[in-house]
DNA sequence: GACCATTTATTTTTT
DNA sequence: ATAAATGGTC
C-alpha cells in the first residue's frame, strides 16, 4: 500500500491495523483519508473486505468513504460494510428480527409518526396533552432508549412522582403498541439490535466472526447504544478503531456522550492514541479564530491545530439592522464573491435554526443579475408534504399491513366516503379483536351499515389489487399505476390552484426519485425503497458538482466544507440558544457547534448578525452573540456602518426612528413616516430630515428609487453634501448616486 | 360526511 | 406569521 500521501500521524494511523485505535482528529486534519487509508490497508494486508465495518453517522459519510476506498482498492470494497449505524442495524434486524417477534417487514417510525402514536395512546389513556405534551414524552422515551433503560429502570431513574409514572405508563403502552404495528422508532433500530444479540449469543457471535474489523467515525458522537453495539461486536476481536474530535460533540441533546471518546483510553487500556493535528483545509486567520473560540471550553482533550497555510483573508463580521438587512448583505457579497471566481456550491450560509431560512431564501429569491441558485437542506423535508406522506402511506401499507397508522392516513384519501366514525368503528372492532386495522377491513364489524361497507370494500379491493401488482411490476411502474389507481394526482391535476400545481409537481418529483433509486439499485424492492427514504436526509444528496448556494443549519455542516462560508444570526439567544445560556454544559455545546461552523470554510468566513430580529412573530434586539467576542479583534475586519458595529461592547445607537416596543417599525405620526405612499409600506424620504444628522440609511436597508424601482443599499461613502450611496436594484443590479439628490425612499413592511 | 371558519400551537439542533 | 387542528354548519 502506497501510503506515501500521509503525514507521519496519518501514516501511523493506516498502519496500526490491530487492537484498539483512538484517533483525535480535529477539524480539517485528513481524518477520512487516513481512514480510508486504513480500510484500504487493512485489505491490502490480507484482511477480507467482508471482515471490515465502517459505521458513520450520515449516509454521505458512508458513500464518500466508500467512494474513496474503491478508488484505493478496487470493486473489492463493495463487500465491506460501509454504511451509517441505523442502517447497518436495520439491514442486521431485516434478517433476524423474526426472532424477537417482529415481522421482517417491519416499518420504521420517524418522529412524526412516532407522534401521531402517542397522541393515540394518550386520547385511550385519558391523558390530556396539555399536561403531559407528547413533545416530552417521546424525548423521554428516546432518553431512556439511547441509554438502553426498560420503561422501569427509566422510572427508578426519574424523580418518581405522579407525572413520571404516567410517562411510564404510556412509554409501556408505546412499546407494545409499536410491536402490534410491527413498527420501530430510530432509536429502535439500535435497541432491538442489541436485544438481538442479547437474546440470541450464536446472532451476535456470527457478526463478530464477520466483522473483525471495526472502525468508527464522529465517534463523538456516539450513545450509549451506539457505544454498547461497537463494544460488542468488537469484544472478541478487540479490533475497533475510533476517529472523532471532542470538539466538535454537538449532539449531546440526541443523547450522544461524549464520555464516549474522553474515557476510550479508560475502555481499552491497551490502546493506541493517534492525534492529527495538522490542518489542511482553512487558512491561518480561520483557524486562529476557531482556536481562539474553542479555548473558551473546559475539559477538553489537549490537541492544538496548526497549520502551514496562509494567514489569507480577514474574518468578516457585519451587523444589520435587521433579518432582511443581513440578507441582504449576504445576497450582495455572494454576488460580489461570485463574480470573483467563487462558484456557487463553494459557498455556504449556516445558520443555529432552520427558521432563520425563510428571510434569507426570500431575499435569494429576489435577487437578480444574476439570479442565484441556491439549495436549502433540512427544515421542511420533502418526505414530510402532505402529498407525498400518502404516498409513502400507501406504499408502507402495502409492504406492512400491520401499519395501522399509514391505513389511516390514507384509508379516505382521495375523498371515498369513509368518514372518521367509519374508521373508528372499524379501529374500536381491531382492537377488540386484537387484529390489525387492515384485518378489519375485510372482517368489518355486524353492526357496520351497508353503505360504508360497500365504501370499504371497494377500498379493499383496490388494495388487494396494488398488492398483486407490486409482486409483478417494476417499481417506479408500479408507483405510477398505484397513482392512477388511487386517483392520488388526479385529486390535485382537477383543481386549479397554485398550491395543487405545486403538490402535482411534487408527486412528479417523487416518481422522479424512484425512478432514480431503481437506476441506482437494480432490482431493488418496495421493502428497500421505504427503508431508503426513513434512514436517508436531504443532506446526503448534496453533490459536487451542483452549482448552487448551500443553506443550512450548523449541524448538518458537519463534516462539510466550503470555500466561503457566512454564519448568520451571530446574537445572545438565537446563537447560543436561548436554551443553552443557563447551563455550562450546554453553552460548551453551542461553542463546539460555533466551532465547526466555523472550521467549515476554507478560505473566507463572514459572521453577521442583526440588531432587530423577527422571531416567531416577536421582534427581538438580541445583543451581539459572545462568540464575537470571543474571535480575536486582530483577525476581524467589521463591515458594518460605524455606528452599528458588531460588537455588543459599543452600544446600539439610539434610532428615533424605531420604537422597540411598538409592532409597527414606524407609528403614524412618527415625524419620518408619510402615510399611504404606498399600500403596504411606509416610507420616509431621502431628504427633508428634520435637524438631525442621522443618516437614514445603512446597508441592507431596502429602497425604492423613482426609476429603478426596488433595490438594496450595499454601500454609502463620503459625509454630509457629498455623501453617495450605492445601491443593488433587483432589476439592474449596482449603482452609486448622490445621497442628497437621489430620489429614494425607504422601504419598511409593516407587520 | 364534507366543507368552511375559527382557534390553537409552534418555535433548536436530527439519524 | 403560519399551519395544523378543531368545531360548527350544510
Amino acid at each position: 500500500m502506497d501510503l506515501s500521501m500521509l503525514n507521519p500521524q496519518q501514516r501511523l494511523a493506516a498502519q496500526t491495523l490491530e487492537g484498539p485505535v483512538l484517533i483525535l482528529a480535529g477539524a480539517g486534519s485528513g481524518k477520512t483519508r487516513a481512514l480510508t487509508y486504513r480500510a484500504a490497508n487493512l485489505i491490502d494486508s490480507g484482511v477480507a473486505p467482508w471482515h471490515i465495518l465502517c459505521l458513520t453517522f450520515t449516509n454521505k459519510a458512508a458513500r464518500e468513504m466508500k467512494e474513496r476506498i474503491t478508488a484505493l482498492v478496487g470493486d473489492q470494497a463493495e463487500d465491506a460494510w460501509i454504511s451509517t449505524f441505523h442502517s447497518s442495524c436495520a439491514r442486521i434486524l431485516r434478517r433476524d428480527i423474526e426472532k424477537l417477534g417482529y415481522a421482517r417487514s417491519f416499518a420504521i417510525y420517524d418522529d412524526t409518526d412516532q407522534m401521531s402514536v402517542l397522541k393515540e395512546l394518550l386520547k385511550h389513556l385519558n391523558i390530556d396533552e396539555k399536561y403531559l405534551p407528547p413533545r416530552e414524552i417521546s424525548a423521554r422515551i428516546s432518553d431512556a432508549k439511547n441509554k438502553l433503560q426498560s420503561p422501569d429502570e427509566w422510572f427508578q431513574k426519574s424523580a418518581r412522582d405522579y407525572r413520571s409514572q404516567q410517562i411510564h405508563d404510556v412509554f409501556v403502552a408505546y412499546e407494545k403498541r409499536l410491536k402490534e404495528l410491527n413498527a420501530l422508532d430510530f432509536d429502535d433500530l439500535l435497541v432491538r439490535t442489541l436485544e438481538l444479540f442479547a437474546q440470541h449469543p450464536p446472532v451476535l457471535e456470527s457478526y463478530r466472526e464477520r466483522f473483525r474489523y471495526v472502525m468508527v467515525d464522529e465517534y463523538q458522537d456516539t450513545n450509549y447504544a451506539q457505544y454498547m453495539l461497537v463494544r460488542l461486536l468488537t469484544a472478541e476481536s478487540g479490533n475497533l478503531c475510533v476517529v472523532g474530535d471532542d470538539d466538535q460533540s454537538i449532539y449531546a441533546w440526541r443523547g450522544a456522550d461524549i464520555r464516549n471518546i474522553l474515557d476510550f483510553e479508560k475502555d481499552y487500556p491497551n490502546a493506541t492514541v493517534i492525534k492529527l493535528e495538522q490542518n489542511y483545509r482553512s487558512a491561518a486567520n480561520i483557524l486562529d479564530a476557531a482556536n481562539q473560540v474553542i479555548a473558551h471550553n473546559e475539559g477538553r482533550k489537549d490537541k492544538k491545530l496548526w497549520t502551514e497555510a496562509e494567514a489569507g483573508e480577514p474574518i468578516s463580521v457585519f451587523c444589520a439592522d435587521n433579518e432582511r438587512g443581513e440578507a441582504g448583505w449576504l445576497v450582495s457579497r455572494i454576488k460580489q464573491y461570485h463574480s470573483a471566481g467563487v462558484p456557487y456550491n463553494q459557498i455556504a450560509v449556516l445558520y443555529r435554526t432552520n427558521a432563520q431560512s425563510r428571510v434569507i431564501e426570500e431575499m435569494l429569491v429576489s435577487a437578480a443579475d444574476p439570479k442565484i441558485p441556491y439549495r436549502i437542506f433540512g427544515g421542511l423535508r420533502f418526505y414530510e408534504r402532505r402529498e407525498i406522506r400518502d404516498i409513502v402511506s400507501y406504499l408502507r401499507v402495502l409492504e406492512n399491513p400491520s401499519d395501522d397508522m399509514a391505513l389511516t392516513r390514507i384509508i379516505n384519501v382521495p375523498k371515498r366516503s369513509i368518514g372518521d366514525s367509519t374508521v373508528q368503528e372499524l379501529a374500536r372492532h381491531a382492537r377488540e379483536e386484537g387484529m390489525p386495522l387492515y384485518s378489519a377491513l375485510a372482517m368489518p364489524p355486524e353492526s357496520l351499515s351497508s353503505r360504508p361497507r360497500k365504501c370499504v370494500g371497494d377500498f379493499l379491493n383496490l388494495m388487494n389489487e396494488l398488492l398483486v401488482l407490486k409482486e409483478t411490476m417494476g417499481l417506479t411502474d408500479f408507483v405510477e399505476e398505484l397513482l392512477r389507481r388511487t386517483g392520488l394526482k388526479a385529486q390535485y391535476e382537477k383543481e386549479d390552484t397554485d398550491e395543487a400545481t405545486a403538490r402535482v409537481e411534487n408527486i412528479m418529483e417523487f416518481v422522479g426519485a424512484v425512478h432514480e433509486f431503481e437506476q441506482q439499485h437494480p432490482g431493488a424492492s418496495l421493502a428497500d425503497y421505504l427503508e431508503n427514504i426513513s434512514l436517508v436526509s436531504d443532506i446526503d444528496a448534496l453533490s459536487e458538482d451542483g452549482g448552487y448556494v448551500s443553506l443550512m443549519t450548523l449541524h448538518s455542516a458537519k463534516g462539510l466544507e466550503f470555500d466561503t462560508v457566512f454564519i448568520t444570526g451571530m446574537e445572545e439567544g438565537l446563537f447560543p440558544s436561548g436554551r443553552s445560556v443557563q447551563d455550562e454544559e450546554k453553552l460548551e455545546e453551542e461553542r463546539r457547534l460555533c466551532y465547526v461552523g466555523i472550521t467549515r470554510a476554507r478560505r473566507k468566513l463572514l459572521l453577521s448578525r442583526a440588531h432587530q430580529r423577527t422571531l416567531y412573530n416577536t421582534p427581538n434586539y438580541n445583543p451581539a452573540s459572545r462568540f464575537l467576542d470571543e474571535l480575536p479583534k486582530r483577525l476581524i475586519k467589521d463591515e458594518s456602518a460605524v455606528r452599528d458595529r458588531a460588537f455588543r461592547d459599543m452600544p446600539a445607537p439610539v434610532r428615533p426612528s424605531r420604537a422597540p416596543v411598538s409592532r409597527s417599525l414606524v407609528r403614524p405620526g412618527d415625524p419620518l413616516s408619510i402615510p399611504g405612499v404606498q399600500k403596504g409600506f411606509s416610507a420616509s424620504p431621502a431628504r427633508a430630515l428634520s435637524g438631525t444628522a442621522k443618516p437614514q440609511f445603512r446597508a441592507g436597508d431596502r429602497v425604492m428609487h423613482r426609476k429603478f424601482g426596488e433595490g438594496t443599499v450595499v454601500g454609502l461613502s463620503g459625509e454630509g453634501m457629498a455623501a453617495r450611496i450605492r445601491i443593488d436594484f433587483i432589476a439592474l443590479g449596482e449603482k452609486e448616486f448622490a445621497l442628497s439628490i437621489a430620489p429614494i425612499i425607504k422601504l419598511e413592511e409593516e407587520s
